[in-house]
DNA sequence: AAGGATTTGTTCGTATGTATC
DNA sequence: GGATACATACGAACAAATCCT
């Protein structure tokens, strides 16, 4: 093991880059002390075992994110914004899991187009290959952080209009209830995680190298039938899945 | 958005980096024909708005994971390795879980010591602060790849003596056998995602610049007692985590 | 069997970004 | 802040292996 924690050089990954990955992902919580102050910069630069210089332009990225704030002659501090639990389970719903935890949830519709389903689509749904579905492009907010992004898959003759009833609600539940559908389950869900692409640095609003949690899940109605194909992707600094109970 | 696809210049992570990951992502979906082909190293380097060369390190990184084959005059081929889907639930066991998908799992021990809990783990075994605990860092394979790896926290009055049992079967399921634990369930699992660590790296044998799945779970017995915390971190290149039936 | 087209492999040179001291 | 070393990225050739006609 190479003596500093946690970094590599020729990596193709810039050091200041993984030193703020380090720091932004939890590492902030051990090293600063109760009042959220950071060591200092000659501190950090020995404790990764690198030159102060690479330590300030890790710094400098994360003041840019808002992660941590820097003053002269004080020293660096963390701006705290703890990371949501998103409960993953037979009942997944966005604005309910979130409650209280956030104050205000909504979601939001970025684009929809009707169209030909992509083959594992049509699988999932259990529709005729190439069926015609409807798209749904939506961002999850809480308290006006964006907190994912989801790409839906809906049958789109049973589901003819479903965009206008969630733009106006914000709510995939409410707009369900336009449709007869009055409970529905979560069948199964996928987990992976990746690197974020260029949409979801835009849209998520996040900081380039950023890693996204990607959950790829299937919700049918009562009667078991495939109603919604979705990958949702999750700002893994904002965010964990909570599968089971709350951790204590 | 930039033209091309999920590349982000001056962010700090090298392009040749940011395509390998995507590539490798990618060997599921899009790329690659029937053959399991890739396209040429010119229609990639179009494809993604760089230079031939820097595919080219691209590929030569992923020829050094194993992920790819570059054969000159020919072409460059996918090294098919289909990811595994490990569930998570109630049942949550490993060697179990991925039957049917591996022919051979098995857990190493790598380390283990018998300390002070730290206080987060002795909130969540239900143990008076600074309890004894027994650490045990494990690494779980599946046909001779590695998987994961955990650190996980048991009372060391309850289980003294664990590692040794769990060193013979390779098997925590096996082990708890001894201490008449002959069942227990996952009370909860939280999942983030972050940047591998060197730890990871060596362990996982990954490559610099990977993402690992972070797993924190509370095992329970029978009676609803704490016996088990762990943090599991598995290679998202090569494991999808699942949560409710499989998907189709 | 010969030769041209395709595709990966190699070698120059040059410019810019990253990290150190 | 400035000088230096190394990694990254681009461009233009050319070489070598493979495939097809």
């Amino acid at each position: 093991m190479s003596g500093e924690a946690g970094i590599e050089r020729r990596s193709g990954v810039a050091l200041w880059r993984q030193i703020a990955d380090q720091i932004r992902q939890g590492i902030a919580t051990e090293l600063g002390d109760q009042n959220g102050r950071l060591p200092t910069e000659i501190a950090l630069a020995e404790r990764f075992g690198v030159n102060r210089h690479t330590v300030r332009t890790a710094i400098q990225a994360l003041v840019q994110e808002g992660v941590l704030r820097a003053e002269q002659g004080r020293g660096t501090f963390i701006e705290r914004q703890p990371r949501l639990s998103y409960p993953i389970g037979p009942r997944t719903r966005f604005s309910a899991g979130l409650e209280g935890q956030a104050r205000e949830r909504r979601g939001n519709l970025l684009d929809h187009a009707y169209e030909e389903a992509p083959a594992a689509v049509a699988e999932a749904l259990e529709l005729a290959p190439g069926a015609r579905v409807l798209r749904l492009e939506t961002l999850a907010e809480a308290d006006g952080r964006p907190i994912s992004r989801a790409r839906s898959y809906f049958d789109a003759k049973r589901f003819a209009g479903f965009e206008r009833h969630f733009a106006r609600t914000g709510s995939i539940t409410m707009a369900y209830r336009h449709f007869n559908v009055s409970d529905y389950l979560r069948r199964s869900t996928a987990i992976s995680a990746r690197h974020a692409d260029s949409v979801d640095l835009e849209v998520l609003k996040l900081a380039p190298g950023a890693i996204v949690l990607v959950a790829i899940g299937l919700n049918v109605d009562r009667s078991g039938k495939p109603i919604q194909f979705s990958e949702t992707r999750f700002s893994a600094d904002r965010v964990e899945l909570q599968v089971g109970g709350q951790m204590p």
